[in-house]
DNA sequence: GAAGTCACG
DNA sequence: ACGTACGTGACTTCA
């Protein structure tokens, strides 16, 4: 072959990149045409043939794809690596609209015209009788595949146009398109887990959730599902009328979230078992129980699926399992962090995280002075904020103060009301107005400088990241105010999370081009969004340990300084 | 399959 | 006067 790029889709028997196997791959280099190979069932025979396209995959022709990272993780199945430029259709429309779905079929339809023919209408829907791709005719394998790598070449022609008109070519090219390796390789090496630390886990958690289940029947003077909040609202509000006038959601149903039982907590002493009930039943259901069922039998690991085209700010999100979500922030939960383990004794587990890193952004892009200096002087930011609206030294700061400071810090990052700050916070209504404007007259810049992003959104009908990756608002000019102070909040928030993404992005890409370069055993395993989390070999500790902290400081560079903490431990909880 | 809830940053 | 903090994924219930 002779092109200087190809397109090529691989057609798998499932969807789970690291189980399935090779059933063809479609080429196409020329709109309107395309190549299809079908393989065997025998897999060393799949392998033989495969062989034959090993100086393609390793060419520096460019590959084009529709979700590049399932094709490589596929042929990594059989130790063929896919090298060379890569262009992946669904990222880049990711780029060019992070609002927008990315199916291969909803963008033919909008920028061909044009109606592929769905995988339903080839293997039939979902259930049990969906044909297996194994037993479609070679002749609708051919045709189905060749017309996706036919698409994805067309769309490709697009794409390119629209990326470089959004601005965005640059960020596609040295950050999502390389960040496609990255993932696939730590999406491979996946996580090792205690799964018999969990049995153990689980069985103390159901004794704990057995006993609270017989004292919440027994205070209640009934017995029902308490799992289901249509059955505990009218339990607590129409049997036990624990309150005049609950409150409902939009469907009717009384509200129970965590919220509301709070609130009802000096009410009666049932609200506590109840509200420890649920939280036990999430552990063991989410966690506890769940991780287990996803070790792979192949490697003995845990490997998660990282979706680079999903978040509109431009995070990554963990999913199947999501890793991204494991508990931390109560003693029970935090048990679950223990069973995540080093992938031998040789190893440990390193966990490198990026100390508020949102505000350090929002205090860097509003050039707010104040706030800078605490953060190049390393004070302790909420202490400091605290001190100022609180007017009181900072060796006095109340543990109270440092909390409400605290909150205001992170609802500023979320475009806070009085109200959802009185809501988070003992302050009543008036008190977090107060709080608020001291705020803004403590930090005047960074007031401004949310009142500029807004005004930006609304004459150019988008915001954007330090490296120019937009988020458009088409709400911002909205009439119905609520919708329109919802997208002024996305013109705040946008371009402060994003661009803590965009950081951690270029972080996660240097470190492993250094680790690849260098050879280390040591191999990154999670994002966390601003944490990275690394099998780290022994001998290697003292070496890795400034590359990846100086990687993570140096990123990018901004008028305060970034600062990366790491832990080691011999579990994940142990590694914080 | 929607709704409610809750785990994380 | 209105409703109310940004971004995700997974589990259970129930129509």
């Amino acid at each position: 072959m002779s092109q200087t790029s190809v397109c090529f889709d691989t057609e798998t028997t499932g969807l789970k990149a690291l189980e399935v196997e090779l059933i063809g791959i479609a080429f196409s280099y020329e709109v309107g045409k395309g190549y299809y190979v079908s393989f065997p069932e025998n897999q060393e025979e799949t392998k033989t043939i495969l062989e034959e396209f090993r100086s393609f995959f390793e060419s520096d022709i460019e590959k084009i794809g529709h979700n590049l990272k399932y094709d490589i993780k596929v042929l990594s199945n059989y130790q063929m690596p896919v090298k060379g430029k890569l262009f992946d259709t669904m990222i880049a429309h990711y780029l060019i609209n992070p609002d927008m779905r990315h199916n291969m079929d909803v963008l033919a339809e909008t920028y061909l015209n044009y109606q592929p023919v769905s995988i339903t209408e080839l293997i039939g829907k979902k259930g049990k009788n969906q044909l297996f791709m194994r037993v479609v005719p070679i002749k609708d394998q051919t045709e189905y595949a060749v017309e996706d790598a036919d698409i994805t070449l067309q769309l490709k022609e697009h794409f390119t146009k629209e990326l470089e008109s959004g601005n965005v070519t640059k960020l596609f090219n040295e950050v999502e398109l390389p960040l496609v390796s990255v993932l696939t390789a730590m999406e491979i090496e996946g996580i090792n887990v205690n799964t018999d630390f969990l049995k153990e886990l689980s069985i103390a958690l159901t004794n704990d959730i057995d006993a609270l289940e017989k004292s919440i029947y027994e205070q209640a003077g009934e017995e029902f599902n308490i799992a289901s909040p249509k059955q505990l609202g009218i339990v607590l509000f129409e049997n036990m009328k624990l309150v005049d006038k609950p409150k409902k959601t939009k469907t009717g149903q009384y509200k129970t979230g965590e919220d509301i039982l709070s609130a009802l907590e000096k009410e009666h002493k049932i609200i506590r078992d109840i509200k420890e009930y649920r939280q036990y039943k999430k552990l063991q259901s989410t966690y506890v129980d769940a991780l287990p069922n996803e070790v792979n039998p192949k490697t003995g690991r845990i490997h998660t699926q990282y979706m680079q085209a999903v978040a509109a700010t431009g995070r990554l999100s963990s999913n199947n399992p999501n890793l991204q979500n494991i508990p931390i922030r109560t003693e029970r939960g935090r048990e679950v962090r223990k069973a995540f383990i080093p992938k031998s004794q040789e190893y440990v587990l390193l966990a490198a995280d990026y100390s508020q890193i949102e505000l350090r952004i929002i205090a860097a892009l509003s050039e707010e002075e104040t706030m800078m200096e605490a953060f190049k002087n390393g004070e302790d930011i909420h202490a400091s904020t605290a001190a100022k609206v609180f007017n009181v030294p900072l060796e006095e700061v109340t543990r109270e103060q440092r909390s409400n400071a605290k909150t205001v810090n992170f609802g500023i990052i979320y475009g806070v009301s009085a109200f959802g700050l009185s809501n988070q916070t003992d302050l009543s209504r008036g008190e977090a107005k107060e709080l608020i404007d001291t705020y803004y007259e403590t930090y005047p810049k960074l007031k401004a400088y949310m009142t500029a992003q807004v005004d930006f959104a609304r004459d150019n009908g988008y915001v954007e990241t330090v490296l120019n990756r937009r988020r458009y608002l088409k709400d911002i000019n909205s009439r119905n105010a609520m919708v329109r102070s919802g997208a002024e909040r996305n013109a705040v928030n946008a371009p402060i999370q994003g661009s803590a993404a965009d950081i951690i992005k270029l972080a996660m890409i240097n470190i492993y081009n250094r680790f690849e370069k260098e050879g280390f055993k040591s191999k990154m395993l999670l994002q966390v969004h601003d944490e990275l989390v690394f099998d780290a070999h022994k001998d290697e500790l003292e070496t890795i340990k400034p590359i990846i902290k100086h990687e993570m400081e140096n990123a990018f560079k901004m008028s305060v300084p970034l600062d990366v903490e790491i832990g080691i431990g011999y579990n994940w909880l142990e590694a914080h």
